[in-house]
RNA sequence: GGGCGAUUAGCUCAGUUGGCUAGAGCGCUUCGUUUACACCGAAGAAGUCACUGGUUCGAGUCCAGUAUCGCCCA
């Protein structure tokens, strides 16, 4: 570490490029982030790990900035801090990425075969892990890098094997035969949650289906007749009145001339009854497809009927996966891709007069989120995590903090009931409802880049099949079945029936016993070829990364549960409420004896481009962080970062491109994608040499452009960061400047606070730390950003600083003060920006040994490590901070006056004050006179002559020996005025016989004052202005 | 269809339990290099707080409704 003491070393400017590597550095060395379980107040933040599919943008560099400045908070007051960086394996958006990949090399994934391609995503993996962990540690994240973790190593790997197992053993996972969302395009089953609703023109056909006795008809509607080959009944409403000549009868199914019954149901909609838009679709007779619709199946489940599935995983019709009776007709139709297929049905249905109508009909239709093509409900065998019970979901909702729940919270009956809170407070309420909503969890997946699930089957004639149903059975011991006899309790088998002969032998083991696993498979039993859906590992995040369930067997993480379980915050997104907070707070809750995960979930902003579009990299309008790291640097990237993180659902920044070949910025040219979205175009023309062209992020993105020299990369950048950059350069110039006078301060056991300015400047610390404190422990970012500009800004430079430029030289007692206030305003402003406070505060404890009575500031090797400011109370002074803001008031009268007036600069004119406004100012009043170039200050009793009179609120004041030449009256005009309205506006509050009545009696008082007060000003200022 | 949020100065946003003659930063206009800082300083202009009703002595703030935009869930 580079120690420095001669402060006139520091340079002109802060160039955030040089001295971040090196503060790095220092941070690494003394591994600021390194934490140990302990005695001691603990905090502890869970990182949501970042997918593993690409670079982050500025959604995480927020999410990130925030954990940060919370945990470096935390430290410097002193708590045991843990904060564990890692990724997250992401298994269908990495698969994705990795097969768009090879697709490019021109090998598909089959080709290469399972293992081949795990170790090409994981390649894939290493290579953007790299890059994420990289981009946090430029971002100044103070993680415990020692700790780094990903969800499939192998510590997340044992926690998820046990986990599952011992869900498995409670009755907690099962796996059954539904219905689930099928995208066909990446082959596999997707959660409700990952399915996206789209809104998409379509039609409604409307489809006669005889009577089988052929007298008649009844017509169906229906937005999906492809599916009619696997109709298994027409459903109508029990209270339709044409249910009595129908009641009974079959029908002749079309094409199949399978014979279906009507069933009644009150799920069906009766046309033109009711507000449901459908009504007025409907026709009143509803075909069911138990095996193509979710609502079909529950009529199917409801009247017992047959459940036939009539497309393959592609989604084309198919006679290979549950349909028997194919009719000559209908095998036709059999290989047609869906889309097809309804084509041909509906073109069916027309030759042979039985298309009865056809209407335009937009609906909304399930997506994939992965491949965007329209999910297909698909009946398959699934593994499923019963959240649905009380031991999941309840346990979730009995967590709930009872001030946040709706309706009547449950009474808390074990550890951790009611402990939860959300901020902003309305978040508990989405958590609340995706619970009530909830349905069971689909956790298998039909992908190779995963945890595979740890269950063995096999499937053997025995005649306990009859007995079985679809639901997991606990095997009698002696049952004769493979297995069935093994005691050891990592081994756990559950039956099921496989079809009219078969059992099926499903047996879980747990982690860590290769040995049974491999007595399974010389039995004959083959491991499940699924794996499980990335947010089951997430969900046993704030588990896995601390040695659960066994940290005995790694020294390191040993009693890092007791410690840090449950953590103290969740910071993140409001999407993930449901797909992870929910998630943990189950798991962990039922794997931990109740222990919460965490005990506060804060949600921040989402960040959106300037067109309010969601920022992300698969749309192309993702900037990345370093982008901004090179334009303004880190520091003013988590400034703005914390500027921005109101309670706000949204916040927009409008973004630019930074031209390659010239350094310079410009607004892109845009584009509109085909999915609707507005995007910089993928190539655009330099400005300043319209010749030449560079790629953008979403030229890359979507392939419509490669990167080359002639053809670089545009980088991009927003304005919307300058104001961190310019509040890192004042802070820079300001301590420059102050270290530059601090020569030979007086030592902390002389240090005294006399001066009216130092006494103000140590009451604007107090009050700051106490605001910044209160602040951050509401999660207020954006104010915390506030209290700390108006101190540095407003208070330090605007006033401190200028006040004492007459009188440091020769005071040590003052250098003193300015050392110890710069001492603590680094300290302060070090959570937010590190880096360039880091880097100062070197140079601060080389100048002297800061600290002042009231205010201790001990040394430590690093800022980072340095305690949190502890000011005094009896620092506070409010009467003082009074004085000030009339001094303020005052000097910006003076300023007005000699800019209207045109006052020669050099001129030094005499500033007189009465009695009142010199009470209201204070005694001593050196920085005004200075900072108003005056002559002196002094008090007056009477009006002196040839003065210029200035109305302050508190009292007058006059300007003699002004010289120049401007406009004498135009503050005064402009006093009349505001003065005029001012007792308008009072006199009529007055006048309202209400107020009088009924407001607070020291509010009508004071009312009555200020009229009184405005109106004795305006009569003495329309005499002195002879008007 | 249900829920949530936003709508305040040209732009991006604050505005705590109703007391406001509505604030900040950027941008704009004018002036300024008096050596910490032009990524700066000084002064100034700029808003029917989306709209319509209601509650209240008093509404940017609370209630109801309308419009536009965005997100989440079905």
């Amino acid at each position: 570490m580079s120690s420095v003491t001669d402060t006139a070393e520091l340079p002109r400017s802060y160039s955030p490029a040089e001295h971040e590597p090196q503060v790095l550095e220092q941070w690494s060395t003394h591994r600021i982030g390194h934490g140990e379980p302990g005695e001691g107040e603990a905090f502890c933040v869970l990182i949501p790990p970042p997918n593993v599919t690409s670079a982050l943008h500025l959604g995480h560099a927020l999410n990130n900035t925030l954990q940060d400045v919370l945990v470096r908070w935390q430290r410097m007051q002193g708590r045991r801090t843990l904060w564990m960086p890692g990724t997250d394996h992401a298994g269908i958006a990495t698969q994705t990425v990795v097969e768009k990949r090879l697709l490019q090399e021109g090998v598909s994934r089959l080709d290469l075969g399972r293992e081949a391609f795990v170790d090409r995503a994981r390649a894939w993996k290493d290579e953007y892990e790299g890059v994420i962990l990289a981009q946090l540690k430029a971002l100044g994240c103070s993680c415990d890098w020692d700790r780094t973790r990903f969800t499939m190593d192998e510590v997340c790997t044992s926690a998820v094997r046990e986990a599952f197992h011992r869900l498995f053993a409670d009755g907690l996972i099962y796996r059954g035969k539904r219905l689930v969302n099928w995208d066909p395009v990446t082959g596999t089953a997707l959660a409700d949650d990952e399915v996206e609703m789209r809104e998409v023109p379509g039609h409604m056909w409307y489809l006669r289906y005889p009577l089988d006795d052929g007298d008649g008809h009844v017509t169906v509607a229906t937005t999906r007749p492809e599916t009619m080959l696997g109709d298994t009944a027409v459903a109508m409403h029990p209270d339709d009145p044409r249910g009595a000549s129908l009641r009974g009868r079959l029908i002749r199914l079309p094409i199949v001339d399978r014979c279906i019954p009507i069933v009644e149901d009150e799920h069906v909609i009766m046309p033109g009854v009711g507000d449901d838009p459908k009504a007025a679709f409907a026709t009143g007779f509803l075909k069911v497809t138990p095996a193509h619709d979710p609502n079909d199946w529950d009529i199917g489940q409801r009247h017992d009927l047959p459940v036939i599935n009539v497309m393959g995983p592609d989604a084309a019709i198919s006679d290979q996966h549950g349909w028997n009776d194919v009719s000559d007709t209908a095998s036709t139709f059999v290989g047609m891709s869906r889309e097809d297929a309804r084509t041909a049905i509906v073109q069916w249905f027309q030759d042979h007069g039985l298309l009865e109508e056809v209407r335009a009909y937009d609906h909304s239709v399930g997506h994939s989120y992965r491949s965007h093509v329209p999910i297909e409900p698909w009946l398959s065998d699934q593994w499923y995590v019963r959240v649905t019970d009380d031991r999941l979901r309840g346990s979730a909702l009995a967590a709930m903090h009872p001030d946040q729940v709706q309706g009547d919270a449950p009474a808390a009956s074990g550890p951790g009931d009611g402990q939860l809170t959300f901020t902003p407070a309305r978040y508990a309420r989405t958590f609340q409802l995706w619970h009530e909503q909830l349905r069971d969890w689909c956790i298998s997946r039909q992908l190779w880049w995963g945890h595979r699930i740890p269950v063995w089957s096999l499937e053997v004639e025995h005649p306990l099949a009859e007995q079985l149903g679809e639901s997991l059975v606990e095997p009698d011991r002696t049952c004769s079945l493979p297995m069935c006899d093994h005691e050891d309790p990592a081994l756990t088998i559950r039956l099921q029936r496989a079809d009219d002969t078969h059992v099926r032998v499903l047996a879980c083991v747990a982690g860590g016993n290769e040995a049974i696993e491999r007595s399974l498979e010389e039995a004959g039993f083959q491991q499940d070829p699924d794996v499980l859906d990335t947010w089951f590992s997430s969900a046993l995040w704030p588990l896995s990364t601390m040695g659960w369930p066994d940290a005995s067997q790694r020294p390191e993480m040993e009693g890092l549960l007791d410690t840090f379980n449950p953590s103290s915050v969740l910071c993140t997104a409001r999407e993930i409420i449901t797909l992870w907070v929910s998630r943990m707070v189950m798991f962990n809750r039922y794997l931990r004896g109740g222990t919460l995960p965490f005990t506060q979930v804060t949600i921040h902003p989402m960040v959106q481009d300037g067109f309010g579009q969601k920022m992300s990299k698969s749309l192309g309008n993702g900037v990345d962080p370093r982008d901004i790291i090179e334009s303004h640097g880190t520091d003013a990237l988590r400034l703005v970062m914390t500027q921005i993180a109101t309670a706000t659902q949204d916040v927009r920044l409008p973004v630019d491109c930074v031209d390659p070949h010239s350094g310079k910025t410009f607004t892109p040219e845009l584009i509109t994608t085909p999915q609707g979205h507005k995007v910089a175009a993928p190539l655009q023309r330099s400005p300043e040499h319209p010749d030449r062209t560079m790629v953008t992020v979403y030229g890359i993105l979507s392939g419509q452009a490669q990167v080359s020299d002639e053809q670089p990369m545009a980088r991009n950048t927003s304005a919307r960061f300058d104001a961190g950059r310019n509040f890192v350069s004042k802070l820079w110039n300001a301590a420059r400047f102050a270290l530059g006078r601090v020569t030979s301060p007086a030592g902390p056991d002389l240090a005294t606070i006399e001066n009216i300015n130092d006494r103000w400047m140590c009451a604007r610390l107090a009050a700051t730390t106490d605001a910044v404190s209160a602040a951050l422990s509401t999660f207020n970012f954006n104010a915390c950003w506030d209290h700390l500009y108006t101190l540095t800004w407003r208070n330090l430079c605007d006033w401190y600083l200028e006040a004492v430029k007459g009188t440091i030289g020769d005071s040590p007692a003052q250098q003193q003060v300015l050392l110890s206030v710069l001492d603590a305003l680094l300290r302060l402003l070090h959570p937010v920006c590190p880096f360039v406070t880091e880097t100062l505060w070197q140079h601060v404890r080389a100048a002297g040994t800061p600290g002042l009575p009231g205010l201790q500031l001990p040394g430590a090797p690093t800022l980072a490590q340095a305690p949190w400011p502890k000011p005094d109370g009896a620092l506070l002074d409010a009467s003082l901070e009074a004085n000030i803001e009339a001094q303020q008031e005052l000097l910006g009268l003076v300023r007005r006056v000699r800019d209207e007036r045109k006052v020669p600069g050099k001129a030094r004119p005499q500033l007189l004050v009465d009695q009142a406004l010199r009470d209201a100012i204070g005694m001593e009043d050196t920085a005004l006179t200075a900072m108003g170039r005056l002559e002196c200050t002094s008090t007056c009793d009477c009006e002196p002559s040839g003065g210029l009179l200035m109305h302050h609120e508190a009292g007058r004041a006059w300007l003699t020996g002004l010289g120049g030449s401007g406009d004498d009256d135009a503050v005064t005009k402009q006093r009349i005025k505001d003065l005029q309205g001012s007792i308008k506006a009072l006199e009529g509050r007055l006048a309202n016989p209400g107020y009088a009545q009924k407001a607070p009696p020291a509010l009508v008082a004071q009312t009555r004052e200020q009229l009184d007060r405005a109106r004795s000003e305006l009569d003495q200022l329309t005499e002195g202005a002879g008007a």
